[in-house]
DNA sequence: TTGTAAGCGTTATCAG
DNA sequence: CTGATAACGCTTACAA
């Protein structure tokens, strides 16, 4: 720290100044900037120069108490450091901008309490709308929104199947094709690892399906962990799980990054996957096909949703509609981590 | 779209409803809620309790408007889809929200105009703090910071070493040991892949860096390739250098991104890595390890580049003064992915 | 300590 | 089409 930062601070320019430089009144300024047809050229010509010469930028903040309208979106999300929510970020505040609106993201990092501060932090910021992941939050949350009047849209699962408000996938349906290629390859007794499904409500149906599924294809889950979704979560989950000493000969787990740390573990102890174990995914991200072997995954369409989400959105603002829900499609991408069993030891 | 959205939009309550509530004036209720010591505890409890009651949720805007602070801190990345923006976008959040304040994170997606027309919105929405990727930028972007006075810092890079305003590592310098770590293998001929060095001030300085250590280890770069910064980027990037065509028996890439790319490709076209081509990464982002084999990369302290800038800023937004500039180290972790270059033919 | 009142920088209404 | 003028919701001297 050494250098002084601002001196007097010159007060930066705003309407009033554009508008007597210009030699207009304070209104038609406004109008000239907000609503260009509805001046005169000449007027608009003036109003133009002026701002150029004053270098003015208009202030959102007035604008926005004037206006009723902060042109914000907000948006909360359990972790930005996940490809997953990072990419729906991403690609979200892409097509929000193209309706020159911005997104003020914020992560809960899987906590519920901190979720609902965040909310109530940006009705504060007065944002326009909301997005929220998944269906499943403190009531106060939903109670808030719902008082002040703020439009929201809920996104990613769709497993209740609310009639609107709400675009995502059904986790649970995701899991039957991943539960059926592993019952076909011959496996009989298999692990299975994710979040908290307490407080996840995506492990929560993605458990729910897996269970239906393997009840359905005379599977047996021989366990179900619950770590950190996190690459050292699947780590641990592996030396939980002890497939082998278990007998399992396949873990299904409920995101990629946890297959990834649970397939590192399995190699570092001397496994051959999918030779002595198979491993399956959820969400196919991009480390995915990169991991040897590629992992046999579930793609969801995260760029498709966010650009609904941001049509939605979009729709809601301008027209006070509740969109109605829409259900979203995955895949199961089969790669190279999933294979029949051994049936005789090495 | 069928449900309607807002009827007739009972209107929040504010600040003066409070106060009404209360039985005390604007400013007393004011004062209790920003400054809750500067009250009687009577007056403290009142409000309190009416703001309990009325559900009041203070206005930000107006907030904004009238203490000329928005407590929103303003980011542009190249790209939030990418780990190392994401990471440090999520810890710098974790920072700033201690401060009670909020980041604003836009993506420029490595293109000069766009960054600078972020920044002016950025000043429009009247952020209290700007931060920028890099020192690299379109002469306007600085120009309209000093002009209106917002500080700023600018973070990751720091190679061309300014006093002050700058939290990084030094891009060039950290590409020495990983030059002479594939000397010291046996290397002789490398190939080079990275990002646009005209648009890219990381890639340009790596690249300096590489140059000027291949000169002093009497490596010869067989071929500098400049490709998208991602995992196609990467591949793309294998066809483009043909390594063993043309001879080289390394290729250092200047992203962890780039080189799972190049990585994949190269096993894809059945390279033994490293037995045939070794192969280098930058930012040791947790992919690098996961990779088969893992990835020799160069280790850069984003969290503790978060940390710091969250630190700084603050400091800036409470003293008004400049921090000083902060270079902070890497180090080169060696990984399965380089190895001495087979001496004979298979 | 508390109340009063003057902004903060826009937008929007409503006469001219 | 333009120009006063009243909001918008809050902070902050200043006075009481």
């Amino acid at each position: 720290m050494n250098y002084r930062l601002r001196t007097k601070s010159a007060p930066r320019p705003r309407l009033s100044d554009v508008a007597k430089e210009a030699g207009v009144s304070l209104g038609a300024a406004s109008k000239a900037l907000s609503h260009p047809t509805t001046v005169r050229p000449n007027t608009l010509a003036a109003v133009r120069k002026a701002v150029s010469k004053l270098g003015y930028i208009p202030s959102e903040s007035g604008r926005a108490l004037a206006s009723q309208s902060t042109r914000l979106v907000g948006l909360v999300v359990p972790t930005i450091n996940n490809p997953v929510f990072a990419s729906f970020i991403h690609d979200l505040q892409k097509v929000l901008a193209g309706g020159s609106r911005q997104l003020l993201a914020l992560a809960h990092e899987y906590d519920r309490a901190t979720e609902a501060a965040l909310v109530e932090r940006l009705v504060g910021r007065r944002v326009d709308a909301m997005v929220l992941i998944g269906t499943d939050h403190d009531p106060s949350v939903i109670d808030l929104l719902e008082r002040v009047r703020l439009p929201y849209l809920r996104v990613w699962s769709m497993d209740d199947a609310p009639e609107s408000g709400v675009i995502g996938i059904s986790n649970r349906n995701a899991m039957h094709p991943v539960i059926k290629h592993v019952a076909a390859l011959g496996h009989r007794k298999i692990g299975v690892l994710g979040g908290d499904a307490v407080s996840n409500e995506r492990t929560r149906w993605r458990l729910a399906g897996i269970r239906e599924a393997a009840q359905e294809h005379h599977l047996t889950i021989v366990a179900e962990e619950a770590v950190p979704l996190t690459i050292n979560g699947g780590r641990e989950g592996f030396r939980r799980l002890d497939p082998l000493a278990n007998g399992m000969t396949a873990v299904v787990c409920l995101t990629d990054i946890v297959a990834a740390g649970l397939l590192d573990a399995a190699r570092q102890a001397g496994l051959d996957v999918p030779g002595d174990l198979s491993i399956t995914g959820f969400d196919d991200i991009e480390l995915a096909q990169l991991l040897s072997p590629p992992l046999t995954t579930v793609s969801t369409p995260i760029s498709e949703m966010a650009r609904r989400t941001g049509d939605c959105l979009m729709d809601m603002l301008s027209s006070h509609l509740l969109p109605r829900s829409i259900l979203l499609g995955t895949s199961l991408v089969v790669r190279g981590s999933t294979g029949s069993p051994r049936t005789e030891p090495i």
